[in-house]
DNA sequence: CGACCCCTTGATCTATCTCAAAGGGGGTGG
DNA sequence: CCACCCCCTTTGAGATAGATCAAGGGGTCG
């Protein structure tokens, strides 16, 4: 469907990032002018993070937002007791953090290495209201992720563990070809989960050992193939659509 | 803190309501000028619609999104099999519908006689792409709604009945509160659910079953009383902040 | 007055959680 | 290169919160 390019490794003495961005066609800044995106090159800052390596904290001052230009990142939120739920997986061309806002509203951390380009947030703003069409890719963007959020409010709150399980490996093959560029979905294609089993189980609302029962069942089933713990193979799509029903 | 008017019966010959809109300084057209209101005006329908009647179906081709003008509808989706789980309440100058997108992610049914300001899907889109503050206005409560939708995943994956229940209270009393005009959260005020049993287990993902029995006990621990079956008095707020937690 | 709907309460069942222990697999240090 | 260790995962056994099934109560409306 989209372009999907090699990155290029470009010496890092360029100052223009926006350039050469991987994702800018896809991104929020994709349909400014080149004067535009010089303005916001700017105020933008590339930084690589490591897997593990907490980007924004939950409740604290929205100073930065960003965009994910490689990599992917988790949302997550908790409950005082330390419970956590995964709120969301941020990939290459997402948006990070609250514009317009006070607090960042969840935390976010780096689940396999990753670049992005982050923003302080008064800068971001006071661009954003500057710049309709930044601020119109900005509505699309959070008008589709508020449509996913609630697709899995009702998994979360109407789906037994089977239910979940088949859900999260269809959403995670759809989701994770266009972000490493694989071909066409060959249903065979081994897809590596960026999540542990505990991460899972906090993406769905379930413990671990719940999610690592359900992976054997599966597998059981002749549903799916565990060639190792980050790797899945779906072998029959039908039937898992079936359960997810 | 806003202004709260009470609704001015109008001679409903009057063309352009938006004039007289009781929720006109909250809503997204809030920062319209009088022109650009007379505009909105003119592709703008008003509605009643009564308790129980559905606004937008799930799956529709998204033709038409409304602003509420008065009273409360729900935002729901379903599993295959049926069961329910609603996605969200929607108050006075609430934003319904998808604009900019293919099909209506979720059902929209009045929960009490509501007035609605509705637009052709086309014509609002048109609309909004060439008005910046409008869009604007628009994005920001579409960020509100997804950290109000994300904070509601924590709820549904990570929270037991009891959380769930004193979670749920608390939020309809503080959003009750500003859609009735009353005075300031006197603790010990009444408010009247706008939801049956049934629905606020489609809110919390449980059965009626397990909704009843935690107004029971709460009421039994003397945290609420329920002088009937859709009225509330919180007795003990900050007992109930303790279990929510 | 009766029917209907919504709500409550009780009894039982079960999906999932909790607690516990035993595999691997991969990396590190000797 | 091997052995050990650590962490993640799997599996088992038992506990339990909430679901399910069932029955009865009470308010409201025709």
């Amino acid at each position: 469907m989209g372009i999907c390019l090699v990155e290029m490794s470009m010496p890092e003495a360029l100052t223009n990032f926006c350039q050469s961005c991987t994702v800018r066609n896809r991104a929020i800044c994709g349909d400014l002018h080149d004067d535009e995106i010089n303005v916001l090159n700017k105020i933008g800052r590339r930084r690589w993070v490591e897997a593990g390596e907490q980007v924004l904290w939950e409740g604290d001052d929205a100073v930065v937002v960003a965009n994910v230009i490689e990599g992917l990142l988790k949302l997550s939120t908790q409950t005082s007791e330390g419970k956590e739920q995964i709120l969301g997986i941020a990939y290459p061309s997402d948006f990070l953090g609250r514009p317009f806002g006070e607090t960042t509203p969840y935390g976010v951390e780096a689940l396999t290495p990753a670049l992005v380009c982050t923003f302080q947030r008064s800068d971001f703003d006071h661009f954003a209201r500057e710049h309709p069409r930044l601020e119109h890719k900005l509505l699309e963007r959070t008008l589709s992720e508020l449509d996913r959020t609630r697709r899995w409010m009702l998994l979360l709150g109407r789906m037994n563990a089977e239910q979940k399980m088949a859900t999260f490996l269809l959403d995670m093959a759809d989701r994770l070809v266009p972000a490493t560029c694989a071909p066409m979905p060959e249903s065979n294609e081994v897809m590596e989960l960026p999540l542990t089993r505990q991460q899972i189980a906090d993406v769905l609302g379930l413990t671990i050992e719940t999610v690592s029962r359900q992976f054997t069942k599966l597998r059981k089933e002749g549903l799916i193939d565990l060639p190792s713990r980050r790797d899945v193979r779906i072998i029959d799509r039908a039937g898992l659509e079936a359960l997810a029903s």
